[in-house]
DNA sequence: AGCACGCCGACT
DNA sequence: GTCGGCGTGCTC
């Protein structure tokens, strides 16, 4: 034993099983510098090796000498988590009642995990006296491979990935030599490349207005402490300019800025505005990159070569060294909330948490908050910063209703929303179709018996697609050829409803020569395709544009001076508690994209159903009146957030076994205080690729006693025989539910 | 989660 | 007679 591993010879590590505990290790006998929390360590465990990581250090163990084994090796020479972001997953894994190892798993590229270094290191490959020798002498003479890698060897030292490059796979041959001691390799770290070496003085951006002024002077009164704001601002009133004015201040104060965004691939301006805006390094991670580049973007934000790290859902983890602020863009969407795979968290809560333990702001930015948000300003907690103008034009869209059952309507379009698109296109403007259903039809129907193409292994209809000729189904990705007679009777068989693909060619025949530009995910499948009809849009060569959710996020389209709204009723009717709040985001998102030009916008929804609260609420008072409609009404009811909800949700092979297990485990729970359960009920969509999915709600007022609740039940949930006959996983704050 | 061990069915 | 099904137990 040496040094200071005798202060601390146990090392309590936490491992990525599902075992909601920590693993106590003999620290390694020889060891250069001692192993600290936050360091990764690779570990015997049971028959397997695993690379965990050190959450405190300890004199001694519970577990009899016997028992413990030693730490193999550590893999860090410094914590790859600092304190800060160790204590915050230590948190979540606590708030979110998953297990530790798990939590820092998800915390971590997957390179990092599988013991990647912390550092950008190269490999270099290069002959030993001995190699040169063989060589020399013409060895090997039966191994062409091992050839050609000493002679690409013999007259330099390579990297790994210059031989990938000369000669294609050449590890094996690598190998061997290395084997027979004629090559050796190093790993040496990489001089940091230069970030954007030659930007020249940023430019200094737009003026402010009133409302913007005050929003970041306010925010940048209290750069030093955490606060927590709602930029409320309404499409087109300049929130990014806000961010980009409150990053400039915290970069100036030596601290680095952490921006979360929904979906990367729909903000590419949001990234070219940072990027052309400030000249420091910006590391951008998404899950769109391949492992290498998620480690490389990682790397710059770990070293601190990146100030300003900008990235999706799980960047809400990455490492910030003197975090400055936290800047969540949209923080009203869905997709920052986790709701698959074992960790579920709210990147977006999270962010706030974080920004708390760093002393920093959170700036929370949406034209739409969550009923959540706008309750914790209510609350105090959080302050609202308004911005209520647009910056390029003053007059707000006009929404109008129109009446599904008092005017025709064909294909889905009815008489007034045609006439407008017609009256929009003939002044010079553009307009948007949004309907947030893709395909041609959501049903394909026999017309002699009844017959729907259903999913075989969903609860499902199956969609068609009439371009590609093919039935799918939008939940399971099943694909089959589209049939043209009844498979059941052989009669014809016949599309009903409309999709993106039948509004499109719908909108061709009554337009004849006004091109349509479509976006939707059967469109926009890889990258540039957006940008493609971006430009075909911009470019004004697309004069109608149809589309899905897609077109409500990130874009503009500034000559757009209409939207109109196909189907608002969806979501009217909704058994989830939140349906009305994401149908209100969804029609103030889209209808955002009116008339963000010179032109005033004008914002036709067509609904069954005028007379709705919903519908004529948000008319009359737009989106802050839904939004007191909204809390009072959950406040009455006793949803969140004036009650805290946690989802236990399993799927198995029948509906029987996965009740089954829901069914066991609220009979685990006796009398529980100041929480209910409600269920188990099989979900909304029962059958889905093939499994059958349940759920089990608990509820309660308080958030303390909810927790305690967890803390006590779960374990023993975990434990039923049951449990493991499913797949199940606790949803803390569930998004969606039934 | 992995990975072992351990007992009961259809096969070279 | 074995290969392999998944039930059960354990991992510092």
């Amino acid at each position: 034993m040496t040094g200071k591993t005798d202060i601390a010879p146990i090392l309590r590590v936490a491992l990525a099983t599902p075992l909601r505990r920590l693993f106590d290790y003999r620290a390694p006998a020889e060891c250069a510098a001692p192993i600290e929390p936050g360091m990764r360590v690779r570990v015997p465990f049971g028959r397997q090796r695993l690379i965990g990581v050190v959450m405190e250090t300890a004199l001694r163990s519970d577990l009899p000498d016997g028992r413990l084994k030693a730490v193999i090796e550590p893999l860090d020479d410094r914590p790859i988590f600092d304190r800060a972001l160790l204590e915050l997953l230590d948190w979540a894994a606590g708030y979110y009642h998953h297990p530790i190892g798990e939590v820092l798993s998800a915390a971590l590229p997957k390179a990092l995990r599988l013991g990647a270094s912390l550092r950008a290191v190269e490999e270099r490959w290069r002959l030993t006296a001995a190699g040169h020798a063989a060589y020399s002498s013409g060895e090997p003479r039966r191994a062409p491979r091992q050839r050609q890698l000493l002679a690409a060897l013999s007259d330099a030292e390579l990297s790994a990935d210059t031989l990938q490059d000369r000669l294609g796979s050449w590890r094996e041959a690598g190998r061997a030599l290395r084997a027979r001691g004629w090559v050796t390799s190093a790993e040496q770290p990489l001089a940091p490349q230069p970030q954007n070496p030659v930007l020249p003085q940023p430019p200094p951006g737009p003026t402010l207005n009133e409302e913007q002024r005050q929003a970041t002077e306010r925010i940048c009164q209290s750069l030093d402490a955490f606060s927590a704001f709602v930029l409320h601002g309404i499409t087109g009133s300049g929130k990014t300019e806000v961010y980009l004015r409150v990053t400039g201040q915290v970069l100036a104060k030596g601290r680095s800025a952490l921006v979360l965004v929904p979906e990367i691939g729909l903000t590419p301006q949001l990234v070219a505005r940072f990027r052309e805006r400030f000249a420091v390094g910006m590391s951008v991670l998404h899950s769109a990159l391949t492992d290498q580049e998620r480690l490389s973007a990682w790397r710059e934000a770990f070293s601190g070569q990146a100030r300003i790290v900008l990235g999706t859902r799980s960047a809400v983890f990455a490492p910030v060294p003197r975090l400055g602020v936290i800047i969540v863009d949209e923080e009203h969407d869905a997709s920052f909330k986790q709701h698959e795979g074992g960790f579920r968290y709210s990147a977006r809560d999270l962010a706030v948490v974080r920004a708390r333990r760093a002393a920093a702001p959170a700036v929370l930015g949406s034209a739409t908050p969550a009923i959540e948000t706008l309750h914790n300003v209510e609350a105090g907690r959080y302050v609202r910063l308004p911005l209520t103008r647009r910056a390029v034009q003053a007059a707000p869209p006009r929404i109008s209703l129109i009446d599904l059952r008092a005017n025709a309507h064909h294909a889905g379009l009815s008489t007034p929303a045609v006439q407008a698109i017609e009256r929009h296109l003939g002044a010079g403007g553009q307009a948007l179709v949004f309907l947030n259903r893709r395909g041609y039809a959501p049903t394909l129907l026999c017309t002699a018996c009844g017959w729907i193409a259903p999913c075989t292994a969903c609860d499902a209809r199956l969609t068609v697609h009439l371009a590609a000729a093919r039935l799918r189904c939008h939940h399971c990705g099943a694909d089959a050829q589209l049939p043209e007679r009844c498979p059941q009777c052989g009669f014809a068989v016949k599309t009903v409803g409309q999709g993106t693909e039948r509004i499109e060619e719908t909108l061709a025949r009554l337009f004849p020569g006004l091109p349509c530009v479509r976006l939707d995910r059967d469109v926009v499948r890889h990258r540039g395709d957006m940008e493609e009809a971006m430009r075909r849009i911009a470019s004004g060569e697309g004069r109608i544009l149809v589309g899905t959710q897609m077109v409500t996020k990130g874009h503009d389209f500034p000559n757009v001076t209409l939207v109109v709204v196909l189907n608002a009723d969806q979501g009217l009717f909704s058994t989830d508690f939140r349906a009305p709040e994401r149908l209100a985001q969804t029609i103030v998102q889209v209808a955002g994209r009116a008339g963000r030009g010179e032109r005033p916008g004008e914002v036709l929804i067509q609904t069954e159903f005028p007379a709705h609260p919903l519908l004529a609420g948000l008319l009359a008072e737009g989106y802050e009146g839904f939004a007191r409609t909204a809390l009072r009404e959950r406040s009455e009811a006793s949803w969140p957030p004036f009650s805290r909800l946690a989802a236990v949700r399993d799927s198995a092979a029948t509906a029987e076994a996965a009740l089954a297990f829901l069914t066991e485990a609220r009979a685990l729970a006796d009398r529980p205080r100041g929480v209910r359960l409600l269920g188990p009920v099989p979900a909304a969509m029962a059958k889905r690729a093939g499994r059958h999915h349940a759920q089990l709600l608990v509820e309660s007022t308080e958030r303390a006693r909810l927790h305690r609740f967890l803390d006590a039940w779960l374990p023993r949930v975990e434990s039923l025989p049951s449990a493991r006959r499913v797949r199940w996983a606790l949803d803390v704050d569930p998004i969606e539910l039934f």
